[in-house]
DNA sequence: TCCATATCTGAACAATGTAGAGATTATTCT
DNA sequence: AGAATAATCTCTACATTGTTCAGATATGGA
């Protein structure tokens, strides 16, 4: 597949991070499915048995990329927040959408990436991935941005409770039902306008 | 791994059911991605060039599982609706919540089952997914479940329009969500709680 | 019965993940 | 500085995988 690439030190010097991202690369085009450790070692310029002084697995390089999938899904949605000017009251029905939307368009613009960190390639320990999205940014910008939407009253208690959970379903089914082909990328909004409208937070 | 099984008669007679019928067995145990063609031909008995008598490829056989994966979530749906008396007009919302629960508990019993027909193995084509819905009685279930929630005036119909997808994604994303850990079991009910607030027919 | 056709086997090939022994370089200690 | 030690990487090897193709074996129709 990958010619291998030459080298001038014997010493690569950042081979970690370097197969990393030629594996998150790969996965990028192919898929998680069709990742090949010894394509990644080829394309860094390396044998395929260096990987396994950073990585024991090939699936611990695959769960690696999807540690930083989670980052860069963060990032995406804070920069789709960074854009929305003002603070007030008001804002915060857009801020909530604005996290929506950049969530499927991170996902429609790359779903081999989306299909890594939620199909079952990471984390298949029991508790993990609760443990991991507890922490996960997207998950705080959710909480804080409805948290927002409680103190200004625009959010009961009641629903305030239910909804991160509601809200989150809606956006991930959407975005995996889209990706996959079996609903139209235009339903989003409409499948976002019925969230609203359960949270009584639509356009008044 | 599998041993071979032995036969007495040199033509297996029904060799493509059995091959199908095996590959599901494994997916199930093992999930889609560590489905081995060779170990498939091996349980039925069979060498591994047989099979490409009836599958051009080892992903026109998972293809094949997908498709038949289909209908055992249609005939799960078909069977829970069955389980439930009476035609009138309050039982459509108990319809509709049965229709969600046997979705989630049909994917919670056999993840890789789901994973397999939702998570991009089946169906690359453009709109083969959207046709494949479609077609589905899955599908068809859960419109007819909303049609008569709003012939009995109990869904207007700018909701009715939307509908569909909104439940859709909730549940499906609920469903992913929850099999791979990011989110309890118990918070289905949430979800789903939302969904009819969000319709509008929740108990009064 | 004999031939055409459908069905299956066998051997082979390239690619894969992974293990282990050994080579090469970096680092630390005296 | 020089030597011992540790870190890093290569080479070879092996079992397993998907896939191909020439040939063996059975089935059904003339």
């Amino acid at each position: 597949m990958a010619v291998q690439k030459v080298r001038e030190t014997y010493h690569h010097g950042d081979l970690e991070s370097a197969l990393l991202h030629a594996a998150k690369k790969m996965v990028r085009v192919g898929g998680a499915e069709h990742l090949s450790l010894r394509a990644v070692a080829a394309e860094v310029g390396v044998s395929p048995s260096a990987a396994y002084h950073y990585y024991p697995d090939k699936n611990w390089l695959i769960r690696g990329v999807g540690l930083q999938l989670f980052e860069d899904l963060a990032d995406f949605q804070e920069r789709a927040l960074a854009k929305i000017p003002g603070k007030g009251a008001k804002v915060s029905r857009i801020r909530l959408r604005a996290l929506g939307s950049a969530y499927i368009d991170w996902a429609s613009k790359e779903p081999n990436f989306f299909r890594l960190i939620y199909g079952g390639y990471c984390s298949t320990d029991e508790g993990e991935a609760r443990e991991l999205r507890d922490n996960s940014r997207s998950w705080k910008m959710l909480q804080s941005c409805l948290d927002d939407l409680f103190i200004t009253n625009e959010l009961n208690l009641g629903l305030r409770l239910k909804s991160e959970m509601l809200i989150w379903s809606a956006v991930h089914g959407a975005t995996a039902l889209i990706i996959e082909g079996h609903l139209p990328r235009e339903s989003f909004e409409s499948v976002f306008d019925g969230l609203e409208r359960a949270l009584g937070i639509g356009k008044k």
